[in-house]
DNA sequence: GTAGGGTTAG
């Protein structure tokens, strides 16, 4: 094993602190490489190697030395270091850094600035990004096209879309600074991250007729976008354009559209993609077939995904913890859970780390076998692996327990999550709301909606579809009815599912014209019954022994093409079997 | 000789 040059620093600096080695150098001499004059430990311009740093800790403690190396590190090194730190997600370290790097006059220039500017936006704290702007002036720099970059990122990473689009629209007008192809990268993904696809889009092929002439990256987050919000077809084509205006696309380009044609059981088109990348010299990477194997997962096709795993190991293309991890995912799906946990078991021995990823996953596959006492002992493995907890963790968790009943134990694991500095969310409030309505108690579920919406966190469509669902089959149909009607007045629009609930439901209550009425004005909105909508009205309609209007539905049914479920068939035939008896 | 950028997971 490659010994940890950090371990070196450290064991010389023991030795100085005992006096043995006097010059501040010699002891750091695995880390510092002299420019060009051999290994003299005094030469003034020492190149660091920040590569062998990997734990925070030993950033900081050479970032210390450097404050007391004499002559002082140039800024470059600084920047370097500080940069080490970002990239390993400690910006908070990083501030405090440049903050002890300004107490004690260490060098500072517009690329350190413009990380601090980063670290800001990265911590969610925009508004201190732009507070960094006047220590640009105090030290004479001007901000320029990164540190503007940098700040359309925060702002779009705190939700304030309208502010970057300003920001970005005054860089133009007032000539801040002249965009380049990352400012038109990071608007463009700003928009897309935040649901606006179709306005990234159009942006897109405006920027086309300018001289910013939108690059790889760019196509290729619009395409993925596109593709996530179920619009692989205009993907397809905004790729044919790219191909088109001479920009090749490349592996993330084509996995994009790979993972878009494979969510919508496009094989045939999946494979032509396939051996089109094959024919432009693409290969795949593991990000690629991790991609594959996730598609075979999702359609419980194991063996499958097994094989793609096979085929990437003979390619010397290694799984890493997310092709695992998805690979547990699939064998909880088809109810493999032994294997499952097999594979979390097999990582470490594979020099890989299960994430926290990887045991919410393990922990749902317990969850969703049954098996809510094993989710419960992963559970508890967590914080010894040396991992956090996150919010899916929990929400995950919680969903098993409410899953089996334990409605008790939820609402403990619920009050435990401050103790992480968990915040819940809204996935943890309907876990919570939907527990509590299986278990019939509404007024309960109620509450917890008041609180959901005092912690600030907003009750959305499946919020709503929970409680009117609790209501209905609590035989609350009018006060679920009245609650429905409300959610216009609240921003939300009813989906599918939602009006599925609520025209089953009075089906099931015999209002028979208020839910041909609801049927109808579905249609109005842009929503379409699907085949559920048909099964659960006719169930319904067949359990008040509404026959004639049960074969209406029906008829309708077939109509739109449809087909009746098992369900509804068995009820019809136990119905005609009752007729047949009378 | 330093800073900002696109794809995979619960």
């Amino acid at each position: 094993m490659r010994v940890s040059t950090m371990a070196v620093i450290r064991r010389g600096f023991a030795a100085n602190k005992r006096g043995t080695v006097t010059s501040p150098l010699s002891f750091l001499s695995s880390s510092f490489h002299n420019l060009s004059h051999g290994n003299r430990p005094s030469s003034p311009k020492p190149r660091i190697d920040f590569s062998c740093l990997h734990e925070v800790d030993d950033a900081v403690f050479l970032f210390r030395e450097m404050l007391r190396m004499r002559p002082q590190p140039s800024v470059v090194q600084f920047t370097k270091l500080l940069n080490v730190v970002v990239k390993m997600k400690q910006y908070g370290v990083a501030l405090n850094a440049f903050d002890e790097m300004r107490q004690s006059g260490a060098p500072v220039n517009e690329y350190t600035l413009n990380i601090v500017v980063n670290c800001h936006c990265l911590l969610n704290r925009v508004d201190f990004g732009f507070a960094v702007l006047g220590s640009f002036f105090k030290c004479g720099y001007k901000p320029d096209v990164t540190t503007f970059t940098t700040l359309i990122k925060g702002l779009f990473l705190g939700d304030k879309v309208v502010e970057a689009e300003k920001l970005f629209k005054k860089l133009m007008t007032l000539k801040l600074c002249e965009p380049n192809e990352v400012t038109i990268l990071t608007v463009i993904n700003g928009l897309c991250k935040a649901g606006h696809t179709l306005t990234a889009y159009d942006l897109l092929r405006l920027f086309d007729k300018t001289s910013f002439k939108p690059n790889v990256k760019t196509y290729s987050t619009v395409i993925d976008s596109l593709c996530k919000d179920r619009m692989v077809d205009y993907a397809l084509q905004l790729l044919a354009t790219m191909i088109d205006k001479g920009i090749s696309p490349d592996i993330v380009t084509y996995s994009s559209i790979l993972r878009g044609l494979c969510n919508f059981g496009r094989w045939k088109e999946a494979k032509n993609l396939i051996t089109e990348m094959v024919d432009h010299k693409i290969c795949l990477d593991v990000v690629t077939f991790s991609i594959l194997v996730d598609a075979f997962c999702k359609e419980g096709l194991v063996k499958e995904a097994e094989d793609v795993v096979e085929i990437m190991m003979q390619r010397n293309i290694f799984p890493n913890d997310v092709t695992y991890t998805t690979l547990i995912d699939g064998y909880s799906l088809v109810g493999q859970i032994d294997k499952a946990r097999k594979v979390l078991d097999s990582m470490p021995g594979k020099g890989l780390k299960p994430s926290i990823i990887s045991y919410s996953s393990l922990i749902n596959g317990y969850c969703k076998n049954g098996k809510v006492e094993e989710a419960w002992g992963l559970f508890l493995e967590v914080p010894h692996k040396g991992l956090d907890y996150n919010v899916v963790t929990y929400n995950t968790m919680l969903q098993g327990l409410f899953c089996a009943g334990r409605c008790a134990d939820g609402l403990k694991l619920f009050k435990d999550m401050h103790t992480h500095q968990l915040i819940p969310d809204v996935v943890t409030y309907n876990t919570l709301l939907n527990g509590l309505c299986m278990k019939k108690q509404i007024d309960e579920a109620f509450s917890f909606l008041h609180i959901m919406e005092e912690q600030g966190v907003n009750p959305d469509i499946t919020t709503y579809g929970i409680l009117i669902h609790g209501l209905c089959k609590d035989g609350k149909v009018e006060i679920a009815r009245d609650l429905f009607n409300s959610l216009p007045c609240k921003g939300l629009r009813p989906n599918v599912q939602l009006y599925t609930i609520i025209i089953g439901s009075l089906c099931q209550e015999g209002h028979v014209e208020e839910a041909k009425c609801l049927l109808v004005e579905m249609e109005k909105s842009g929503c379409s019954p699907n085949s559920v909508t048909y099964n659960v009205c006719i169930q319904g309609l067949l359990k008040r022994k509404l026959f004639a209007e049960a074969k209406a539905f029906l008829n309708e049914m077939h109509r739109r093409g449809f087909s009746p479920d098992s369900t509804t068939v068995s009820l019809f035939l136990d119905q005609q079997q009752e007729e047949g008896l009378r």
